[in-house]
Parts: structure tokens; C-alpha cells; sequence
DNA sequence: AATTATATGATATGTTATAACATATCCATT
DNA sequence: AATGGATATGTTATAACATATCATATAATT
């Protein structure tokens, strides 16, 4: 996540698009992008205050979170309260559905693109239950590769 | 939900499966089962205050909904933080991945069954990408029909 | 009946999130 | 530069969701 975002490349794609991207929106923002795993609104509230010593009030966090995602710039993790920066904000930025892996053990997420085929046959078997769908945004329990060889036998699961 | 589902059938199903159902079990997993929507632990505590008078504390009531969701009988929506009977409690509880459509209005909830393909599809995304799946929960955020019909023009959502 | 395990109660606290109202800052127009 | 409106942030309080810990009650086993 992030790998390719430097701020350059953010405070470009932002006065493209007419975002304004505040410092500390800027702040919160790079600390997602260079975090490897998702954080909560409270733990960026830690990591701000220890990282430049100005606190940032979590009613502020949670507004600016509400920003960045309504401009597309961060995805709010529903499984785990969680927030991750998009990981398309310098790359491409043009994306379908995302479907997130979650580390269950460590929070690290990767955020890759649902095939159109696939989403599409959720979305059939949605309207013939007589619903509709409103976010194709899908998020997975999972566990990465690196926490899997750490995990002790007894906790072990057997691969679903 | 729950449409088939009596109090015979729970606890037959539960004495087949040596599930020890006790009262307060019994009465929080009445309370899903008669619900149209998901609950929340503290609607939970307040509907059964109201019901019977007898007050059950809140801790008592995440402990009985974990020991209910480690015996397959309610599942814990992480969309909403929310719980709802398994809805195959007494009609042939054996089932593949569950599908949970949400209503995002009115919290109603359908659970579907994803098909096999559609699944495999999903997983084999998920391991390509290094991670392995945990939980074949899959959870949408969705509208139902009757709260689609009800929905305001200015709060209209274009159909995914 | 005594022993043990299981279930529940009570209390405190942690974590996530929003409401409501106040203040500061930005920026367009005069 | 002064003004006034829009936007952004601060402050405080509280709601909503969840768990830790230790005490007590009930059930099952001997």
C-alpha cells in the first residue's frame, strides 16, 4: 500500500481534483499511506501526537477521516474499525470494486480489484433476494502470508 | 429469518448437538429469532428488560451471544456490529458461505448461501495475493426492497 | 453432601464514534 | 486592508460497542 505515493504525487493528484488538502488532512493522510497496516482513528491520534508533538483531537481525526474518504482518498475498514489510505491514490486511481484482505492477526491489508465477472454474479444473487446493493466494497477475514508462518500450532486453522 | 424456526425446533436441534440451552440462551436467541432485524447487544439487554422484566447485563449478554455464534446459531455481523439468528437454525443447518445482504436503513437482513463458483473465485483471488482466507462471512451493504420503495428522491442512491 | 465445572452477576474500564457548540482560518469582494 | 461568509478545527460531553476481572450461583459428577 502506498508504495508508489510520495507527497509529490498526492498534492498533485488533490489540486487536480480540487481537493484541499489541509496540513493536517496531509498529515493523516501520509501517516496511513506510510503505515503498513490499517489504523484506527484513535491510534493516528497516538501516532500524530508522538510523531510532532501538536495533539490532534479525535473529533478532529474522525472529521478529516470522513474527508479523505469522501474524496476517495482513504477506505474505511467496516470489519475492524479501521482505516487504510487508497491504495490507488498515485497510481492509477481509477479502480471497480476493491476487495480488502485483512490480516486478522497484524492489520496489514492489501487492496486488490474483484474481476468483473465475479462481481458481477454477487450482485445477481443480491437483486434476486430482492435487494440492492449500495457499496462494492468487499472486505475479507484472512490472514497474510507472514503472520501464517508465525502462528503457533494450537492456534492454528486449517485453510478454508 | 427464522421463519421456520420454533422453540421445538431449537431445541431439538440444540439437544441433537449437545448444546446446553439455558434459559437466558434461550431467550436471547427467541429475541433474534422473532426479530425482522439484526440486534445489537444493548437492544438485546433492552428488549429482554422490557419483555420480562429480568434484567441481563450486558456482559452476560456478549457472553451468551459468543457462546451462541461458537455453536453455529447466531452470527455476528461486523458491518453493523450487529447479531441475527443463523437462519438455517432448524431448516437443514448445513450450509457453504453464508451471503448476509444488509439493509443499511432499517438493519433487516437476508442471508443467502454464495454459490461454490462465485467462491472459489473469491478465494482463489485471495490466495494469489498472498493472504489466505479466515472466515467465508461475507458481508454487503445493501437496501431492501421495501425501504428502496420508501427512500426519499433527495437521498437516492443510483443502483451499483 | 462434597467437589468441580460451568454459567451468570457486578463493577470497572477500554474502545469507537457522534452531537453540539465555540473558535479560528481562508478567501472573495469591497 | 476590512468585511463577511464559508470552511476547518477545537472543546467538551456523551453515546454506543466491547472486554477484563473477580465474585457468586447453579448444575453435574463423585
Amino acid at each position: 500500500m502506498g508504495k508508489c505515493s510520495t507527497i509529490e504525487n498526492v498534492e498533485k493528484f488533490c489540486s487536480e481534483q480540487n481537493i484541499k488538502l489541509t496540513t493536517k488532512r496531509k498529515k493523516i493522510l501520509m501517516s496511513l499511506l506510510n503505515s503498513e497496516k490499517a489504523l484506527s482513528a484513535y491510534e493516528l491520534v497516538k501516532i500524530l501526537k508522538d510523531k510532532s508533538g501538536a495533539a490532534i483531537p479525535a473529533m478532529s481525526v474522525y472529521r478529516i477521516l470522513d474527508f479523505l474518504e469522501d474524496n476517495s482518498l482513504v477506505h474505511k475498514l467496516k470489519l475492524t474499525n479501521k482505516y487504510v489510505a487508497c491504495s490507488h491514490i498515485s497510481c492509477d486511481h481509477k479502480h471497480g470494486s476493491s476487495q480488502f484482505l485483512i490480516c486478522n492477526d497484524c492489520d496489514s491489508v492489501k487492496e486488490i480489484t474483484v474481476d468483473q465477472q465475479t462481481m458481477t454474479a454477487l450482485k445477481s444473487r443480491v437483486k434476486s433476494a430482492g435487494f440492492s446493493l449500495r457499496s462494492l466494497q468487499l472486505e475479507m477475514d484472512c490472514v497474510c502470508s507472514k503472520c501464517d508462518q508465525i502462528m503457533k500450532p494450537d492456534t492454528m486453522q486449517k485453510e478454508l
